[in-house]
DNA sequence: TCATTCTGTAACATGTGTTGTTACAGTAAA
DNA sequence: TTTACTGTAACAACACATGTTACAGAATGA
């Protein structure tokens, strides 16, 4: 439903696989992207609740990879930060016309199936197979 | 970039499809749907510059279909509405940074083969199979 | 020709969702 | 106990889609 997050969860992902056994902090990684450290601490708090990320508190702390890049693949990340289909939306529309009344039923028919599509081809690359383009 | 357009934009085609040989009027369209006529009339705007269907303005006048419902793929339909990439939007990173310097390369990478593989799934389906679902 | 009923569009209001920012409590290390 | 982190709430700012009003232009028919 939204979208930019996709672009920053995967950016910090990356940068955790690219600096592997690092704890790396809010504020280093918030400078590669370019955003403010908080988008950062709140985008890694839904990537941790899906165990892609561990976190260490205090003095000296920071975040890495919580499951080998090998084993994330980029649809769940994508699935992660998009808990809402990217088509998704409809109308309300009216029941007393034959198209009105049933429209929705097949525009989620067809929503679901553009999604699926989109997290099959997804599903092919992990971020290990991301990360490695980086040179 | 938008989402609840495709399905007002869909809504509007289904209708001219099922009404086939009418003049659908902006008033009559927008109650199907339960929306504000001149919404209607924006997306018929749209959908025009792309020849999906034809206007005729005046007393009695209204919309069809420009094209026969068997050449209207939803992809087309999709492109129409979806000037954008649904993913596409990305941050403004740090050139001085490895993964900064070079990860809009490959997040467009990425995000093409996703939107390719969503308009591959829709272009499976033309507005008359589509239609055929209303009875 | 004139009233009527449409489309076409501009202009503006509204609402919603994402993103940015500040602030501060909690935690761990030295 | 100071320092340097994370975790989160609260709020501000902004972008964007959508809703609405208003009115000019066009075709029809009396």
């Amino acid at each position: 439903m939204n979208n930019g997050r996709f672009a920053t969860a995967l950016h910090i992902l990356t940068l955790l696989e690219t600096k592997k056994g690092e704890l790396l902090s809010s504020g280093f990684i918030a400078g590669s992207i370019n955003v403010n450290p908080v988008v950062v601490r709140k985008e890694i708090g839904n990537l941790r609740a899906h165990g892609f990320v561990e976190s260490k508190e205090g003095k000296g702390g920071g975040y890495l990879l919580g499951k080998p890049a090998s084993q994330i693949r980029l649809s769940d990340v994508y699935r992660a930060v998009n808990d809402v289909q990217l088509l998704g939306r409809s109308n309300d529309p009216n029941p007393d016309c034959l198209v009105g009344k049933q429209i929705n039923v097949h525009l989620n028919d067809l929503f679901r199936a553009a999604d699926e599509a989109l997290i099959k081809q997804m599903g092919k690359i992990t971020l290990r197979d991301f990360a490695k383009k980086f040179n």
